[in-house]
DNA sequence: TATATTCAAGACCGAATGGTCAACAATTAA
DNA sequence: TTAATTGTTGACCATTCGGTCTTGAATATA
């Protein structure tokens, strides 16, 4: 037998991900490719395809771990309520622009913008972490007790205006926009669900 | 004295905006330029400067017209109310896609993806867009009678959230989620209107 | 009509792109 | 130790990119 890889391929992919989210499709090039992993293209084109391919792998690759964080997030029992879970993600989203000044945005969402158009792959993959975003909130709201007794009628919308409210930010925050504004949108938006509920119980 | 142009530069420029709105500024070649244009790219480089210059203007004109069109129809006094004019802005979105299959998105939300962190000059008119978006919010909140009684304090943020859902469907928009989810957006954010203008009078 | 001037566009440019391959290094099993 | 097999990598490939330039056509004024 042969020379065994050099790399572990978790551990690439965790790299090529990074690389994808920072630069966008288009935006990353080979040689920075290989800069960033410490991998050659050819090793790369052996171990995962071409471009396309690589590309859409790092985007399941952050479906999983990301937004599958955000999901668990908004749903682990802990000593927040589900509307302070909600609160909580999104003031993560705040913070990774204010305190980190982190502008890659969300992967998900660049990925909607500039690939989702030209490649069915990258497509699913993009509508399947909305909807999961969706539910995770959606499950937020029904694991609160103040938001727990309005109607599915009220909370299906309810989750998909919050699941629009998130990636608004998210676009936001790589506009540049000034912090003040995502705050309000969050602000906003946390009041409008406490209103919701305050009018269900009345 | 010479011979004068054969075409009209803001006429070019629309069809230059079209473009780059469909297909980015990294997916918009000069040999489809051209033929959308029906300009030969040296033309081009005459009239509007390098590629950079030419997205830099096609996103102004994009600015002053769609983004504008939009505050308009959100300021303007006619048959609905300050919040019915956000729904039916809102409906405007989904049926660009439902009915049309306009996928393109919204231009501004498009360059906050892809060119507002690679750009300082995209990023002010972005940036620019945004505000005044919300700001047409703020003017349609403050034009309702169930509305314009709510604080300031409430109504900033009510905008921003507008502004975020707004963005937000965008996004869904160019993922192909389906138009149930959209519809479900706008739906929700129009009843937390209505709650927080209840709980206001309340 | 003559001439000056501007426009349009095919041809061309260097650089960068994604992708491939041949040669070599490394490591395993026999 | 040997031979088979696989990983790695610099060199190379055709193509496309944005941008430039030279040539010839068009049209203004004189």
């Amino acid at each position: 037998m042969g020379r065994r890889r050099e790399f572990e391929e978790a551990e690439i992919l965790e790299k090529v991900k990074e690389a994808f989210w920072a630069h966008g499709y288009e935006g990353l090039s080979y040689p920075v490719l290989m800069k960033e992993t410490g991998l050659h293209k050819a090793s790369l084109y052996a171990a995962f395809g071409d471009k396309q391919n690589l590309y859409i792998q790092a985007l399941r690759a952050y479906n999983e771990m990301e937004v599958s964080g955000a999901v668990q997030h908004l749903s682990e029992k802990n000593d927040m309520n589900g509307v302070e879970r909600i609160q909580s993600l999104l003031t993560r989203v705040i913070d990774a622009v204010a305190i980190d000044n982190d502008r890659r945005g969300c992967f998900l969402c660049n990925a909607a913008i500039e690939q989702a158009p030209l490649n069915l792959a990258t497509q699913k993959i993009v509508t399947a972490g909305l909807e999961r975003m969706k539910l995770g909130f959606l499950k937020a709201l029904n694991d609160d007790p103040t938001t727990k007794t309005l109607s599915p009628n009220t909370l299906e919308p309810m989750s998909s205006t919050i699941t629009s409210v998130y990636f608004g930010m998210r676009v936001m925050a790589k506009s540049g926009v000034p912090i003040s504004m995502m705050k309000e949108a969050r602000n906003g938006i946390i009041d409008q669900i406490k209103a919701m509920s305050e009018k269900g119980t009345a």
